[in-house]
DNA sequence: GGTTTTCTTAAGGTTTTTCTTAAGCTTTTC
DNA sequence: GAAAAGCTTAAGAAAAACCTTAAGAAAACC
């Protein structure tokens, strides 16, 4: 068990996935075959994978899911294997982070090469230790539960709100203009109006300053835009 | 050389050569595009390259050749763009080291996609941090925190001085013309007024020289505007 | 369907940056 | 080496960017 590669394959055709197991065991490595989502998700908790095959199109919890659960929780490089043909999907796939994408029917030796490759890669790679809490100072910010604590306190932010300070809080550094917040938070075009942003950005200044006076979370960079205060 | 995201595209066909350089400046990547084997081996022995774009069909020297070059001799990531359908082409490609595969006629998102994730893996790979970094001489430009840092120290710039050295910086070679300037900082047609830009100069001018008096980074060439000096 | 929360709009005030002006300086050209 | 063209500097004026508050509109919730 130790030595052992251990890739798990995600694909509720029995056929294709006895077909895959054998692929991957002439290949070396250790396959373990799960039917269905919610099996996999079992899997995929009560052990470290070096590898995942991930059929999209699943019962009972999608792929997408299931892909988003993956790459947020874990480093596990994920191979998306599917009949969807759209480029959209695929982009999707490759945007949420999976790693490789093979379309149905597939080619033995491709799907070989592939895992060949994306183990290649990622071999050299330690893990990080992932967490659902970002911090900064002494904000915690738990983005599962989208609650935000001060001092261990809980402050009650409207969606907006949390929205701002999670986009501030995911790249503390970086200075984010007005249409950058305006795009990611609203999801619309923004053309000059930003009132509505110094609105939300002083109402959320006066709920973090009114639980912790001390402190300044959020600096005006003039004519730039916004950023955490270090 | 600073610290931007170098692509090398090594593809014969002008038209999508240019488009792919198009895609790649628009996501923020330095492209540098090669019309043939041979060019391409002259410029991934001049520099260091983040991300190696190759065609397999190409005059002179093959593209599977310089695949097998580039994998034997550095770590760079290559993505194969290739009209060749077969699956044995692919599995061959990946097999030698390749790290994506992506087959003509390709759609532009889906390219861009695979940039980015290929780029995304390799960072995490090299522990590298993904601090957007313009340097020259001893000026640090973050394009992130839109912060400049001389000797490590930082210099405090109005929004209109950074765009205006930001310019400057991305094309260090580059003369811009006093329109050219306006046109990018201001986002106004400049009709001869350019009063305005020679006290924003001289105004960042200042700020340098006061920041580190014995260099001078910025030379005005006489009628013609203004370039880093090297 | 009504209540409550959240969002947007608008206006007034504050701060900071940018622009304009003009005088003095430097480089090029003749 | 003098005139012309181009550049720099400084200071006050103007403009733009930003903040806050309050109230009406919209949406979410029950």
């Amino acid at each position: 068990m130790n030595d052992s590669v251990n890739i798990l394959i995600i694909e509720d055709d029995e056929d294709i996935n006895r077909l895959l197991c054998n692929i991957i065991s002439k290949n070396g490595y250790t396959p373990k075959p799960a039917y269905s989502g919610t099996e996999a998700i079992i899997y995929l908790e009560s052990q470290k994978w070096d590898l995942v095959l991930l059929d999209l199109m699943l019962p009972g919890l999608s792929g997408e899911e299931i892909l988003r659960k993956v790459t947020k929780e874990s480093n596990v490089p994920v191979i998306i294997i599917s009949a969807k043909l759209e480029t959209q999907t695929k982009i999707d796939a490759l945007r949420a982070g999976a790693d490789d994408y093979i379309t149905k029917p597939f080619d033995i030796e491709e799907v070989s090469a592939r895992i060949d490759s994306c183990l290649r890669r990622y071999r050299r790679m330690a893990d990080m230790p992932t967490t659902n809490q970002i911090r900064h100072k002494d904000l915690v910010m738990d983005t599962d539960a989208k609650k935000v604590f001060v001092n261990g306190k809980e402050l009650k932010l409207t969606a907006r709100e949390y929205e701002i300070l999670f986009l501030l809080m995911s790249s503390p550094k970086k200075v984010f203009t007005k249409a950058n917040l305006f795009e990611s938070v609203w999801k619309e075009e923004f053309y000059g109006d930003d009132n509505t942003i110094n609105v939300h950005m002083s109402n959320l200044r006066r709920k973090l300053s009114k639980a912790n006076p001390n402190e300044e979370y959020i600096e005006t960079i003039w004519g730039m835009g916004y950023r955490l205060k270090t």
